[in-house]
DNA sequence: CTTAAAAAAGATTTATTTGTCCTTTTTAAA
DNA sequence: TTTAAAAAGGACAAATAAATCTTTTTTAAG
C-alpha cells in the first residue's frame, strides 16, 4: 500500500510530534534508532518533508527536527502524497488510464468505497491527533 | 496498492475468462495487444498464474490460455496473493513487525476496517463474476 | 573567530521490479 | 514424421526504489 519511504516518513513525523510536545528537537540518529530504520535513508525522507513544509528543522548544534504549530495541523494524507504521490488515492486500482463512476474498471465499485474511506481518514487525521493517540496508548512506533 | 504485475494479471484473467465463455483460447500476443501491456512481461505473469492453478494453458498450435471451471470459481484475492503476496491484506500498514487490535500501530484503527472491506470484496469476487460484470457493461480492460 | 554538531546536498551502491530476448518444449495439423 | 505455432524457461537489461557514503552548509557555544 505505502512505500517503505512513506511508512518511515509517517512514523518519523509522529515521533517528532511527540518529542516536540515534550519540548525537544529530534536528530536523525535518535529517530532512526528508535524507529529501527536506516539512518541515511530516513535523512533523505525528512529532507523531503522539510521542503514540503510538513516538518521543520534547524541546523547546527542543538538543532534537529521539530513540528511547528502549522506542521502539527497537517493531515497524514499530505505526508503520503508528498512521498508516494497521489496515485494510491486518485489513480485507477487496475492502472487503467480512464476509470470513473461512469466508466469503471472491473474492480472499481468493489474497491472505491473503501479506498475513499481510507482517503477520508487520512485527510482527517492530523499529525497532532496521531501523536496524541500514540501518547495515550502505550504502543510502539 | 497493487504492483503492475498484479494489475496486469487481474486484467488478463478477466479477459481470458470472457474469451473462454465465448469458447476461445487466448494467446499472449492477443492479450497483451488488447490490454496494452508488455508481451514478454505478461507471459511471465501468466506462467506464474498457471503454476498456481489460477488459469490454464495448452501449448502448441491452437493452444493458449483459458479458464477451467475450477479456475472460474477462484476469487481475485488468489491472483493478488499469488503475485503480490499477502502483505497488503495481512501486514501492518506502517510496516511494524507486530500490529494487532490489542497492540495497534497509529493508523491501525483508521485503516483496518476499510482494508478488511477490500479484502472481503476480493475474497468474494470470482473471476467468473468479474467477467460477467465486465461483459454486461461496455467498459474497457 | 574557531570549533563542533547538526541538517542539506550530491554522488554512488544495492536490491527489487519491470521489461526484453532467445532457446526449449509441447502439440496439433498437414 | 515433419512443420509450425504456441507456452515454458532461462538469461539478461533497464528502470525504479531503497540504502549508503562523503562533502558542504548552517549555526550555536566557547
Amino acid at each position: 500500500m505505502f512505500s517503505k519511504a512513506c511508512k518511515y516518513g509517517i512514523r518519523a513525523a509522529i515521533f517528532i510530534a511527540v518529542k516536540t510536545r515534550e519540548g525537544q528537537k529530534s536528530g536523525v540518529v535518535e529517530i532512526s534508532d528508535t524507529l529501527n530504520v536506516p539512518k541515511a535513508f530516513l535523512a533523505k525522507i525528512l529532507q523531503k518533508l522539510v521542503k514540503a513544509d510538513l516538518i521543520s528543522s534547524t541546523k547546527g548544534p542543538y538543532g534537529g527536527f521539530y513540528l511547528s504549530e502549522e506542521n502539527m495541523k497537517k493531515t497524514v494524507d499530505h505526508i503520503i502524497t508528498c512521498i508516494d504521490g497521489d496515485d494510491l488515492f486518485k489513480g485507477c486500482v487496475l492502472g487503467l488510464p480512464v476509470c470513473s463512476e461512469s466508466n469503471p474498471c472491473p474492480l472499481h465499485e468493489k474497491v472505491y468505497p473503501f479506498r475513499e474511506g481510507i482517503y477520508y481518514q487520512m485527510r482527517h487525521q492530523t499529525i497532532a491527533d496521531l501523536a496524541y493517540d500514540y501518547d495515550a496508548s502505550q504502543n510502539r512506533l
